[in-house]
DNA sequence: AGCACGAGCTAAATGGTTTTAGGTGTTCTA
DNA sequence: TAGAACACCTAAAACCATTTAGCTCGTGCT
């Protein structure tokens, strides 16, 4: 039983050996020593002392006094997708250095989990949040705006509650993206895109409808059901290839329905852009260095991490404050990245039915 | 003044409510009823009420009290990487299925800011680790185990240090990619690995050494300097390339210089597999669907995964115990998945082992 | 001498739970 | 009928810090 147990180092026994109560300690400690009138001498004996034996204040217990956890929770749909795997990088590399942590998690797009997860960041008591809203969570995120607990959400917002939010404008990528295939003479234009309702994906939607209808052309929308089976998607979308020979250009509305579009097309063994020309909305490692590069529609990622997390801060600052924030919505343009696949090459140029416009810029 | 304050509900509330002591409410909500001789009768009330008015104890004062936060620190080398996403993602799904969170952080290799994090994961008093260890972080794992705090390492382990840990034989994976081309009738075979001096990443040169020297063949490696120069180590590859004009295949030790060095062989115009067989130790959803699809040694995510969570989930159930779990070594073998990027082409194949001037089947 | 005042510090309450060592009242035994 | 045995519950300490109200002293002023 002669444990030799290595008790951690606690205030008290900072206080005790420097014969001074644990409020000096605390206070010195928490900077407050100026204003709590703490002589110049005894905060630097306290200070030196604290770095001597390497005291470091329990954060359970300096939490559960404060109320404040310096935790930012994190809740977007993919962690493993690279562009919110990208943001949350950025994300979390800037807290860090303003001394906050962030916990991440995934919500697959499932209600439920989003439900499970929000409500079990309130009972870590994190100090923020950083949402991307799943479908039908608007009665979690008033539980979080009634507790006035800083919030931001990102990649899309809920248009019934006043959040603070940033988004791009995925109206105006598909829009520019489908003038850039008419452009190129491309006139049989489809849209394959998720069974989601969520608001994004219908302003992606809509950018497509929008540039077709100006030219008075017909719309080719498919919605893919979203499922864990891979395999099947990919079918899918092969299937909708085949019943629509007719087309000759995809636009797809996210990177991951791409990847698997471009699977389907290479089953089929067309070529692109020959046969069919892609554009994918959301830009990703692959797309760069397929054969050919897709062109993209890609958002701004630093810029989303950026104000996310500026917003959050600034938020996180004046949370003790009487008066509420303006609540600040931010929108981003994407850029138009084009690359060979949405170009007509030589030969199809000739016959198609309007000559190729200059490459941007 | 007259702000209308929402109070949480307190454990206090409950039990004055109900007429009983605050010991009796928690005891019954930490099933400890039955053991405290708590009667039935009372043991309904107090559930029926909590459940009524949604009482959730406050985690931060329970864990305060308890020693137990059930947060899982989960320390990998990039997050953004889709190897080390989708193991952080299968682990975080596992451990919250069993009641536990993860907090993730990347450490980009960099030894100080693995140091950072984990003395950060100390203060809030994680209750476990999950590790993928930079180099000269010795001190900082001692200091771990030394509390007694369950760990695990993945990917790479520190031989001198007593730890629970996952590997994948990186040795024998490059053994068989490398005899794998030879037998293919490349010869000169390259390999391309960064300037780590990590035991994974001597081990999978090693494979490569190994392989050659029994067939007496002359190594060519190339240790490239990782640094946040995206184009810097394209160019660098891209010089190797060149400096070794007479090698006819290359294997790459990480998935991200497998990709940084498609984009070089790309700009150098090389054709795969015909000027330059390709091999890439790790998968990638790019490897899949490039043209050619790249061949690669795989590792057994899904397995990798398993493991640890297992073997931590294990260790924190007997963490109270007298006696220590005793460690565990678990090495998982990596899988060779060929794709076209390694097969000769017939046309090449009749030529035999020499660099052929390859005329286009 | 008496009093106000500021400088410098501290006692004690507070945050919300878990858990141990009893306390109380009833029934059973001898 | 005393005492043991038991069933059922509770008081209070503990976890470890922050923060407020207030205490003590020495000085300066009248």
């Amino acid at each position: 039983m002669s444990e030799k147990v290595k008790k951690r180092t606690l205030i008290n026994d900072i206080a005790s050996h420097l014969e001074v109560s644990i409020a000096t300690v605390s206070l010195v400690l928490n900077g407050k020593a100026k204003q709590s009138r703490i002589s110049d001498a005894v905060a630097q004996r306290v200070l030196a002392y604290v770095e001597e034996v390497g005291y470091k204040p329990n954060q359970l217990a300096k939490s559960l006094r404060t109320g404040k956890t310096h935790v930012i929770g994190l809740v977007v749909e993919d962690i493993s997708n690279p562009f919110f795997a990208t943001v949350a990088w950025m994300i979390e590399k800037q807290a860090f250095e303003r001394g906050y942590r962030i916990i991440y998690c995934s919500t697959d797009n499932n209600t439920e989990k989003t439900r499970e997860l929000i409500s079990m960041f309130q009972e870590q008591h994190v100090d923020g949040y950083i949402i991307v809203p799943a479908e039908s969570i608007e009665k979690q995120i008033t539980g979080i705006l009634r507790a006035h607990t800083p919030l931001v959400l990102f990649d899309r917002y809920l248009p019934d509650l006043p959040t603070n939010y940033i988004v791009v404008d995925g109206k105006r990528g598909t829009y520019e993206a489908t003038q850039h295939l008419l452009a190129q003479g491309f006139s049989k234009i489809a849209f394959v895109t998720t069974d989601s309702l969520q608001i994004q994906m219908e302003e992606r939607l809509q950018g497509y409808a929008m540039a077709l209808a100006e030219h008075q052309l017909p719309q080719t929308v498919k919605r893919v059901a979203v499922t864990k089976d891979t395999n099947a998607i990919i079918a899918d979308i092969q299937r909708f290839i085949q019943a629509n020979a007719q087309c000759d250009a995809i636009i797809f509305s996210t990177n991951y329905l791409s990847i698997y579009g471009l699977e389907a097309i290479s089953h089929l063994a067309l070529r692109i852009p020959d046969d069919l020309a892609v554009i994918s909305y959301d830009d990703h490692d692959l797309f760069r260095l397929y054969t050919p590069a897709i062109t993209v529609i890609a958002q701004p990622v630093e810029s989303i991490a950026k104000n996310v997390i500026d917003i959050l801060l600034e938020e996180l600052k004046h949370h003790s404050d009487k008066a509420p924030l303006p609540m600040q919505h931010v929108v981003l343009s994407p850029t138009l990245i084009v690359r060979k696949s949405s170009l007509r090459s030589a030969a199809t140029a000739a016959t198609g039915p309007k000559k190729a416009v200059a490459s941007k810029k």
